[in-house]
DNA sequence: GTGAAAGCGCTAACAC
DNA sequence: GTGTTAGCGCTTTCAC
């Protein structure tokens, strides 16, 4: 094994405790005595053993975050500003993927790593509540991404019904009436888009335009290839639509690159709206109007929560927390093109709607 | 605190030893003490901790896979291959990001959660020689990546100069001469992409076409934006090159962009070819001719090199492994679309070029 | 097949 | 200020 702290000691012929004081920065200790013990930890190349801090400690400074598919630039995007935010704390975290499978999901959230990992923060697709009901572990857990539960863990979420009628509302005021949604789950007792596809819908009865279902196409997944493939299935099945509204911008890229093919134009025949603003739906030939959500401030409340409880705050009652979000309207609905900016600071954007955390910023409001 | 076994020995009435083999599977334990014992582990809600296991057991089946960015979908596609390799061999893996800070770089192979991890795959970009001669740390390290080291680490990396070279080759056989480079470096002591600059430079040399420095533009980072910078500022030079060579996808995405928004046409006018092939150069409107590395094959044995390592395999010789890597055509060199299959299976590439460990398959081959 | 006891390396009381 | 000591929860000889 290495050298520890007792080796280091005998070295430097103190006890163990002067030794660990000098490791943990204690202030009460003499200059001398810890330049003496800094030698020995120096001349042994001592490094503190961590497990065994956490073992004595009960806690790691671990915190995991589980995603779906760190290939999805959203989660990528996400996990990015979660390890930041996390870092800010003195938390390191473990990111693991679960294909959005449920048997996955549910490890991850039961015995993953118990007693290693001080918290989670997870993004379920498959999850049902009673598995988080009848969830054993005692760390806490931070739920994040479309799906609501009810149940006693902290959910941070943008009001993802509200965003998709922002989208939807978007295109109808560009005069478009046969708006599609792609993006539904094929045979799942759960569907996961529920909330975007009910925006969709209320909105379009808002507007007095009949919701037709056959401009609704499932996908298998969430990938360009599953976008690409729903499109083309649309425009073979006969049906045209005037406006596509996506349930994220993988679907929605996958999209337009089967209108570019097909000879279609975007916006002039056919407009396009996504969800997420992946950092390369603004690069594309035609830059991608889409639905921002705030991953920044996403990933700091969700660090936030997670950091709070393991502080000791009790969950007499769980938070529900609604990060803002934004419509950034680009060349895919006519919009100019923003190649530059953060995407929170694009200028053709709607004013951000937000609650709880986010500072006050104006309500939400109509696209122009 | 949680239940430890000793709690479970009690309620169980035998001894800690007991529960143990239980937990652990022991094959000699009787199927009634076995139940019994059970019984009082669901009773207890008992879960091992590991931070304990670890300590006794001197390993934690932790790795972690450090990169410059979670937001470049090469680096999240290889981190998510990698934690799918690990993944077969019982190992957890702790993902990080270093911004391509050498001194987050240094942090994260020196001091990083020692004895928490076992072992470290690290993707470096500003890291000297120097720093990994003075690694302190005696965990096994696996190195990625371009840059090319003299230290006692295994390195992975595809030959970069060799696949340089075999897409400006594609280019030249196209009929380009003035093919510029996209991605040098500004005033660093080191150049990250050197070697792919090299095999560019060596290239052309090699056809009798003579280098011209003005055709290479040196970006800040390797986004989306500095390639669209890149593109923008070259043209508005006066410089007008027929092809363009860059570092990598991101890069090439950008500068397609500025093509297109200058009315350009790819590939009539330039050509345009990337290096990583991420999901999204193949969904475009024009899709992006590109080095495709063989990702799989790159986690696959930085795992499997580090799970050596962790076995006890000596480091006799640092092995220096380089997977495979194709050249895709597809449309922004004037190849067909390939908007279906996988990376590796496209159909317009040239062979796989691998030494070592990927089953001998054909030698390096030109480009049509 | 099962039990008793030692110890992995560290921290935190508590003495001095 | 510094030293002594008792565990954190687990695995692992070694008896029985």
């Amino acid at each position: 094994m290495g050298v520890s702290l007792k080796d280091v000691a005998q070295r430097a012929g103190v006890s163990i405790k002067t030794v660990s004081n000098v490791v943990n920065n204690y202030p009460h200790v003499t200059p001398q005595m810890r330049a003496k013990v800094q030698r020995a930890i120096d001349e042994l190349g001592y490094r503190p053993n961590l497990t065994a801090r956490h073992l004595r400690k009960g806690r790691t400074g671990i915190i995991a975050f589980a995603v779906p598919e760190l290939g999805n630039p959203y989660f990528a995007e996400l996990a990015g500003a979660v390890i930041d935010a996390a870092a800010q704390h003195d938390y390191t975290v473990l990111v693991d993927h679960t294909a959005g499978l449920r048997e996955r999901e549910l490890l991850v959230c039961q015995e993953f790593r118990s007693h290693v990992i001080d918290g989670l923060i997870l993004s379920p697709i498959h999850l049902e509540n009673g598995d988080l009901l009848a969830r054993q572990e005692t760390s806490p857990l931070v739920l994040l991404g479309e799906r609501e539960y009810d149940a006693p863990y902290d959910q941070i979420a943008i009001d993802n019904v509200a965003a998709a009628r922002s989208a939807v509302r978007h295109l109808l005021d560009l005069g478009r009436r046969r708006i599609a949604f792609l993006g539904s789950r094929t045979g799942r007792e759960r569907q996961p888009a529920h909330l975007r596809l009910r925006g969709w819908r209320e909105e379009l009865t808002a507007a007095g335009v009949e919701p037709d279902d056959r401009l609704v196409v499932a996908t298998d997944g969430y990938g360009r290839g599953d976008g690409a493939d729903a499109m083309a299935a649309l425009l073979d099945r006969g049906v045209r639509p005037d406006a596509v509204f996506a349930y994220n911008d993988l679907i929605a890229l996958g999209a337009l690159r089967t209108l570019t093919e097909r000879g279609l134009r975007v916006p002039e025949d056919i407009a396009v709206v996504g969800f997420d603003d992946i950092e390369e739906s603004r690069y594309g030939a035609i830059s991608l109007t889409t639905v921002a959500p705030d991953k920044r401030a996403i990933a700091r409340q969700a660090v936030d929560r997670l950091v709070a409880r393991l502080a000791g705050e009790p969950v007499t009652e769980p938070r529900r927390i609604r990060p803002g979000y934004q419509l950034v309207v680009r060349e895919s609905t006519g919009g100019s093109h923003t190649v530059a900016g953060p995407p929170a600071a694009a200028t053709e954007a709607t004013p951000v709607a937000a609650t709880e955390a986010a500072p006050a910023t104006a309500p939400p409001v109509d696209a122009p």
